[in-house]
DNA sequence: TTGTACGCGTTATCAT
DNA sequence: ATGATAACGCGTACAA
């Protein structure tokens, strides 16, 4: 296994131009204290030669790595197939570029051990990290050496130890479900979203808050997975244990449409038998027949929020350390 | 902006345990010639300080950098609403672990010297490029100092200067509109897909193969661009037009499912008045009302065949330059 | 404005 | 089996 690197290094810039590597090094970095004719010529041989510089030998030297690390869960696949995670990346993406800082897109391996050596080893400068099944004792041994952001609210409240950007879930589901109760019903089922998940928590305690403040008792209330083969599922439970509500709230889309499917398939009319309203406002949720009220998350602001946060930390600024942003209740005919 | 790294280092490690520093590092990179109770007896002051390797030091000495790098391209949206890539990753990722190296997924910036300074830094031993979009002069320039290996054949076939995986986009056109030959079809309208993309091409290619072989006229072709908003305009631009087609061919799934909107909000049913085919078999496909016939294509396989590849270089092994994986034919309820 | 020289944390070679 | 010690390629005081 031969090191296949171009092996051109800033010493053999600095011999062919007849100057000394720290003049070079100054030039490929661009500082001003130097002559411009000068510099001129250490560009030609330095394009001559197709130096690239060392990123290791760089950030070794620098003690700074020029990168971000964007941590997703191992589940790969769920990953690509929710459009919430590429509007958030889009948004990470887009406040990234032109800060001089890459964007590394790390899968999460099952071993731990591997993401904090990583996180760790001087890679990156920040992690951005989905939150979704973090344990908190990993969580605060990263943020103790390396500034970190999550996206979504830590799962344990109890010990702020880190900095993260949420959307305001708990406001949103109280937005659909007041929505709902205003259109008439008095029975509103919730397929709820899985219990390790703070989003699916909020959402639900947004429902309840409604209901409390209506005065009204919360309907029927049956667990899902956020995927739609779980809204499916637990849209076949409620109906086959008979209960009886005019308007089912699934905590996201892909739940909401897995319901409307099995809602059609019975011979259900949405929404004049029972109306259906979800959570994400994915893009299909508008090509769905009928087109389904959902509640809108802005997830391009919230990745770049969480991309702006950890440069801020980076450049050693101070930063507020929960930042929640506003839901919209997009009101469409499913209700 | 004060270094923030964990400062624990190899050196710290062997005073406090009293050994030197080639015997701890050789103890963490797990050298079988080493006493085995002082092993443990550094391990446990490896642990106890937290040591953590410093990577950026461990590749500027080894000479290579233990990652792979997976090049998408910018439009981040886009790929990550396709379940396609998510396979394909799921694929590389798959091979990946356990193998010791890590893989980097890299945003591809609009500036090529930015892709190129990360590629040629250092940071990793070899590449997984998507093809879409791709100069052939800066591929030749990575491969010429990196083992490149790219995701879909070479926009370019005149230089074959890299390594590929490809599955069979041709055959699998063909074989899904011969089975529309087969069902009596003699109209085949085809959605296409962008111009520069080699598996759209491909694709295209094969239709008009199936339709050359039975000695048909191939019906309209319009174009779009592999999302499903453009799979709606094209489908409209085909209704408006007139053209009279009993079937019609989508060069993707999502395309396919796009039109099937537009049909069914125009009162066309499907098969019986117009059948609609596809190509990708994303999960949705086997959803849709009525369930999609499509092509299948070995996405995962063909990540793993990439990462395959992309080790065995890295190995210094040879491996073959050309992969083309074969697609197969998935006959559902919708032709 | 430019050059000298040291240090970054690790691996690897060579003695021992 | 273990310990010195020289690279690895670069940034950056400090000196000139």
């Amino acid at each position: 296994m031969l090191p296949r690197h171009s092996a051109v290094t800033l010493e053999q810039v600095a011999r062919q131009a007849g100057v000394s590597r720290a003049t070079v090094s100054r030039i490929v970095n661009g500082v001003s204290t130097v002559d411009p004719a000068l510099a001129e010529r250490v560009n030609v041989v330095v394009k001559q030669l197709g130096y690239v510089p060392n990123l290791s030998a760089r950030s070794l030297a620098s003690r700074r790595a020029g990168a971000v690390a964007l941590v997703v869960p191992e589940d790969v696949e769920r990953f690509f197939g929710d459009p919430f995670f590429g509007a958030l990346v889009a948004g990470i993406q887009g406040k990234m570029r032109g800060s001089g800082f890459l964007l590394d897109v790390l899968i999460a391996a099952d071993d731990p051990r591997q993401t904090s050596d990583l996180l760790l080893g001087g890679k990156v400068d920040a992690a951005i990290l989905f939150s979704h099944r973090i344990e908190q004792s990993f969580m605060s041994m990263m943020s103790a050496s390396l500034p970190v952001v999550l996206a979504g609210r830590p799962s344990d409240a109890t010990e702020p130890t880190c900095h993260y950007v949420d959307v305001d879930n708990r406001g949103g589901a109280e937005f659909v479900t007041r929505h709902l109760l205003e259109r008439g019903h008095r029975r509103i089922a919730m397929i709820r979203g899985p219990e390790d998940s703070p989003a699916a928590a909020d959402r639900l305690q947004g429902y309840l808050d409604a209901h409390e403040a209506a005065g009204i008792e919360p309907g029927p209330i049956v667990a899902g997975d956020f995927t739609s083969a779980g809204g499916v599922a637990a849209a076949e439970r409620l109906l086959d244990e008979g209960a009886s509500c005019t308007a089912v709230f699934a905590a996201n889309d892909l739940m909401a449409i897995g319901t409307m499917g099995v809602l059609r398939r019975r011979g259900l009319r949405i929404p004049d038998d029972i109306a259906v309203a979800g959570f994400d406002d994915v893009p299909s949720a508008a090509d769905t027949v009928p087109p389904l009220t959902t509640v809108r998350q802005p997830s391009r602001e919230q990745g770049a929020a969480l991309a702006e946060a950890a440069l801020a930390l980076v450049a050693g600024e101070q930063v507020e350390q929960g930042q929640v942003l506003a839901t919209e209740l997009i009101v469409r005919e499913s209700t």
